[in-house]
DNA sequence: TTAACAATTTAACAAATGTTCATATATTCG
DNA sequence: CGAATATATGAACATTTGTTAAATTGTTAA
């Protein structure tokens, strides 16, 4: 359980989350560019090869993109909780 | 929000919080031998002292010892969150 | 009052993890 | 093939973690 909020415990990786809650899928570039936090590429991957490793996304390859969604819908729940709870 | 789950992640942590929401108040050397982690005192007062200065915990001392308590019992909430979610 | 002890904190350091920037590896298209 | 684009990887740097020892604060009793 520590693990899990570990992965989470980082702005631009919450700032993922919320964004993978709406669309269902989206890759790295857009990802990039709808966030807010100014990430390049480079970090935005390694953000979401982490929270991938730690089984909390899953990611498809068409092209040349890769897609990343949500696996764990369980982690959205616990955002939503820390929002409700004014954490 | 980062921050705050930041100060949390951490096992030690986790179950002092579990610990303190049964028992109002509880002082470092008893903390120690209740918690299952076989934690030194030293590293206990270190985990203690970070999530004070998060505002996570007070403390009060009284003759030698130190209590502390959960001073923002919204963390208490979320916890409970994670348990329920199975995170 | 001071010596001895007990509870907690601080300090100093090595080891493990996390973050960031620069570079490398695909993949597509002309 | 070679340029352009999308993503991943590597290596330097920073932070966190855990350990051991020493310092601080408080208590007790001679």
């Amino acid at each position: 359980m520590a693990q899990t909020l570990k992965v989470i415990a980082h702005p631009v990786r919450l700032e993922i989350l919320l964004h993978l809650a709406d669309s269902t899928k989206i890759d790295v570039t857009t990802l990039c560019d709808k966030l807010s936090c100014g990430c390049e590429a480079s970090m935005m991957s390694h953000h979401l090869t982490k929270m991938k490793a730690h089984g909390i996304l899953t990611s498809v390859k068409v092209g040349k993109q890769v897609y990343y969604q949500v696996a764990r819908k369980e982690v959205l729940n616990l955002f939503q909780c820390m929002l409700n709870t004014n954490l």
